[in-house]
DNA sequence: TATAATTAACCAACTGGTTAGTTAATAAGG
DNA sequence: CCTTATTAACTAACCAGTTGGTTAATTATA
């Protein structure tokens, strides 16, 4: 006989949406196949969250705290702007590795211009660009960088490390078909080290 | 009554799927909606295509050989790899503006990496890279570059072209919200310039 | 008239969500 | 310590609506 154990059941429904919901969308998750993955019955799923939508918005809120509260930890260890980006990139990207379903679901909603974001999760995204953008105008306010344009470079840091993490399958493959170097047996951190070096580089002051 | 005419047919049917799945993605683009939208009944999708998922690579095939063709052309006007570089940012970068469903459609397939990607498709995703790849390579035989790795300097290029167009209705609200700068009056011509510089400045050979 | 283009009507499978009812765990009272 | 209420956790069956896909009949055109 089964053992009932409200919080278990709770945690298992969230921790199985977000990788069904990365894998599958909001659109195409099923809250029927959720259930059975979670050996729950549907129900149960009705019975913690008000509807899917709201499901999904505390999988996504989950997930953004957690990132959120990981890279401003690490960040307060530093001691000058330029480690400071240096550990947002490095902590991102263990994180993003870490946790997969993180690159996918951001970049399927980001990549949904029409879709209704919602409130709380537009907030939790806004507040992550925040601390990378401080960082870089900070930087670029004690002379460490130049010619800063915090968007365009989130979205260079973030954009790659997300699409290198989601893509990982598809680069195998493409290596292994037509020989083409994918960077299919990079590990995270040569990625990681990489980006950092190159972003600032492409970042430094030249008088 | 209402004129017969075949080619018109299928053609409108494959200019609303691209804006259909660009905007839901492939399993929540309903054949109905698309055949209302065409003006024509959900019978004629299968009279012309197979299947949904033989319409989406229909779809995706003549999205990338557009692009890859356009840049490709562009590229063969240039006269030096440095030059090609640009050419190959640029020339994407405005098509990409121009069908804005090119790249949510290619985000969106790249984010998930569980999706069965059709050979096709992705034989036409492994042309572009390559392209991008090897101007890189030459230009770093002929010294204009160091330091490259194409896998990763591609998806700095296209993955910030992409996410700064989907975005845009998003930062534009960001930025009314909270005031913060998110490039939200950006044109996309400024944002190629950015990233062509930042680009060939992170990859300019240092001796 | 032969054939290509188009349609309405239909199907089985699946969707998110609800409902009525059933257990298991907990607390209360004797 | 044992019975009895109460509640929290769970289930099977069902709902109305939508999905991709098919079929047979119809219409236009060459």
């Amino acid at each position: 006989m089964k053992k009932r154990n409200a919080e278990a059941s709770r945690e298992k429904i969230i921790q199985n949406a977000k990788i069904l919901f990365a894998k599958n969308g909001f659109n195409s998750t099923s809250m029927e196949e959720l259930a059975s993955t979670c050996d729950l019955n549907k129900a149960m799923i009705f019975y913690y969250f008000k509807n899917k939508q709201s499901l999904f918005e505390a999988v996504m809120k989950e997930i953004l705290e957690e990132i959120y509260n990981t890279i401003k930890k690490e960040n307060q260890n530093q001691t000058n702007p330029v480690k400071e980006l240096e550990s947002f990139i490095k902590t991102y990207a263990t994180f993003a590795y870490k946790h997969p379903y993180l690159p996918s679901l951001l970049l399927k909603e980001l990549s949904d211009s029409g879709a209704v974001i919602p409130e709380q999760l537009f907030i939790n995204m806004r507040q992550l660009f925040k601390l990378f953008s401080e960082i870089l105008k900070r930087g670029e306010e004690e002379g460490y960088f130049s010619d800063v344009i915090p968007m365009i470079l989130y979205f260079m840091v973030i954009g790659t490390l997300n699409l290198i993490i989601t893509t990982k399958p598809l680069r195998i493959k493409a290596h292994e078909l037509s020989g083409v170097d994918t960077c299919s047996t990079c590990s995270i951190d040569e990625i990681s080290e990489y980006i950092m070096k190159k972003i600032k580089k492409m970042l430094k002051d030249e008088k």
